[in-house]
DNA sequence: TACTATTTTTAGCTTAGTCTAAAATAAGTT
DNA sequence: AACTTATTTTAGACTAAGCTAAAAATAGTA
């Protein structure tokens, strides 16, 4: 078995690749692991030894197969486990990210397949963010970032990028969830800010925001 | 926070206290630690320095007030994360301690009292042991064991001491659980074994099994 | 009481994971 | 091409937790 910390490496890289496509730089691994790039490198070249990643000094980071087998079994017991907070705990979709990244790390295959049964087989965690099957398989929703979208375009929210509590408390505030419909009524190209349509509401949000969701067309 | 061996050490600690009243032989702590002497030494020092116990070099080790507490709180998690895995995901009562003894360690005050409220706020875990309350009050059940009863006595089985698989499934394959009622219908001073009563089924236990059981008269 | 055996502690080494500071490499700019 | 800047790696040190082997204290016995 993997310790706790090569876990957390797996997946930040594994998270890295998919948004960058290519290899991931040390420095990107270290910011998003909150530690410092030695710090990184060293970890990297464990994994090396281990043949969880492929890495050539000075040029960057990729998982092998094993790699990403390992981080995509950490993803979907920390989705899984997002789901039981939430519908069974009555956790809010913002809190239950930190407890969900302690209880990823429980070795237990029985555990995972019991709980998956008990939640009934979900497909999609509370951020709208598709739980990998059994063999490692991850659905791929054709999604669109909002801030790619242009003006009298809708769809709906199936994902949010960031999972801060700040954020989904301010989506919260604005009544917006996954589900939510959504109509861009207008797009600002100098700050890429835009006027949405929420329900019967219509309000302003920032680049920032709209680069945060993800809208199903 | 405390270290996840922290954890471990005080709840051990605290076990040992409870059964033989007074100061823990380091020896003790060691081997139910599964570790050597000199390793219980080193961290009995650092949990000294922080005030988790008193200690005398030599003369043992007692938990404080503190170390109590911490020991406590791991003891409740552990015992409701053991009712979550039999009622919720129904697991049998021998395949949950090892996964318990990962999850009592997850940090976080809101999903024990989360947990507590979804499971119903039981007061014993599949074992029959007690769980203690959020301010670390434990129940105490007047309970005998069963090798130490007499003779035509007879009671229910309140508890178990040994909770490994093997010792529980040994249980179930004579349909011996929490609440069955259980009659002493002879004792043999020579070796402690002794032959019971178990619903309309009679049979031979040796003493290492009766010291194991725990019976309220 | 003195000797032996057992228990406990100390001393020194190991590994995982972190850090800082310095060196090496790559990238960007005149 | 040469110089500057940014990124990445190496070297050396630290902490938590473990180990072995040796020393010290306690307990048991002749």
């Amino acid at each position: 078995m993997y310790t706790r910390a090569e876990e957390n490496y797996l997946k930040c890289i594994f998270h890295l690749e998919q948004e960058h496509k290519g290899a991931v730089a040390t420095n990107a691994i270290a910011q998003m692991m909150s530690t410092k790039a030695s710090s990184a490198t060293d970890m990297i070249q464990r994994l090396a030894d281990k043949e969880l990643v492929s890495y050539r000094r000075y040029k960057g980071t990729t998982l092998t197969k094993s790699g990403i087998a390992v981080a995509v079994a950490v993803i979907r017991k920390h989705r899984l486990w997002e789901v039981f907070l939430v519908e069974k705990l009555n956790f809010q979709w913002d809190e239950v990210h930190e407890i969900a990244e302690q209880l990823e790390h429980i070795q237990s295959e029985e555990l995972i397949t019991r709980l998956d049964k008990f939640l009934d087989h979900p497909d999609y965690d509370p951020h709208g963010d598709p739980i990998p099957d059994k063999d490692g398989n991850i659905k791929k929703t054709e999604k669109k970032v909002l801030s790619e979208m242009s003006k009298s375009q809708h769809g709906i929210l199936v994902g949010v990028r960031e999972t801060s509590g700040e954020f989904l408390q301010y989506l919260d505030k604005r009544n917006i969830a996954i589900g939510t419909k959504i109509k861009v009524l207008g797009k600002e190209f100098f700050d890429g800010s835009m006027i949405i349509q929420v329900k019967r509401e219509q309000f302003f949000i920032s680049k920032k925001i709209a680069e945060n969701l993800y809208i199903q067309v």
